[in-house]
DNA sequence: TCATTAAATTGTT
DNA sequence: AACAATTTAATGA
């Protein structure tokens, strides 16, 4: 999968958001009617094709992202190490404010895995809203605090090293009701692509995948999987 | 709206 | 990696 763009002209055809596309962004309610304006004369969406790269390892932040639909990744190729991606980024999330705060370049790469509506937040924007409302302060710590908790269950799984569980946790990252709000009982991914997210064959996702509907943890749906128990397919340990 | 066809996805070897 | 079976999406009457 190549890029099919080069380092920013995602954001040239670039266009403001409709009516719908507001509505889908929850932190959008709680800002005053002046900061709301503030935020939507500034955002941007855009459609990502697959392959494009929205943001990528070292370069200066430009933009808070925000995914309206379909699916990213989150990686570190083509940096020092092995590629390894750390999570998929499904719809509802909003990612990159930890280097915007520190206005320092970007850590990972951010890619599209399918045809995507994201939106962008700029920097500039984000530090606006940051220095006057109260309400985005609150939305963006509990971002922060959110993910730290998967960051920690996450190294908790990759020690056990065990594939099945590393697709249940992937999985059970990305049904994360508070960071992935856009996702909702059925997450729309295929077995490729969850392949690509916890970087392991198409079969071995097949077979896992497999393993976690028997024991009644999700069910395989056509280009998607249904949570059925969250809270055992973030617990879930081989044995 | 329905039938037909093409494309995408899955399950299996 | 390749294959067949199944599901969805697209097309046009």
């Amino acid at each position: 999968m190549t890029a099919s763009n080069m380092s920013v002209p995602l954001w040239q055809r670039a266009r403001p958001l409709s009516e719908a596309e507001l509505s889908d962004i929850p932190w959008l309610a709680s800002l005053s009617s002046q900061e709301k304006g503030q935020a939507v004369s500034s955002m941007r969406a855009a459609t990502a094709q697959a392959g494009d790269v929205l943001c990528r390892i070292g370069k200066p932040p430009t933009y808070w992202f925000g995914v309206i639909d379909g699916l990213l990744k989150m990686s570190n190729d083509n940096s020092a190490g092995p590629p390894i991606t750390f999570t998929g980024v499904p719809p509802g999330a909003w990612f990159g404010e930890g280097t915007l705060l520190k206005r320092e370049p970007y850590r990972y790469n951010i890619q599209a895995l399918r045809r995507s509506t994201v939106v962008g937040l700029p920097i500039d924007t984000f530090h606006e809203l940051l220095d006057t409302s109260l309400a985005f302060n609150r939305f963006v710590l509990r971002q922060l605090n959110e993910r730290l908790g998967q960051f920690i269950a996450a190294v908790e799984i990759d020690r056990l090293n065990d594939t099945d569980s590393r697709v249940a946790r992937g999985l059970a990252a990305m049904f994360h009701p508070e960071l992935y709000p856009g996702v909702g009982q059925v997450l729309r991914i295929t077995q490729q692509e969850l392949g690509y997210v916890v970087g392991l064959s198409r079969q071995r996702v097949n077979e896992a995948l497999k393993g976690l509907q028997d024991i009644g943890l999700i069910r395989i749906e056509y280009g998607g999987v249904r949570v059925l128990d969250l809270e055992m397919l973030r617990n879930h340990r081989v044995g």
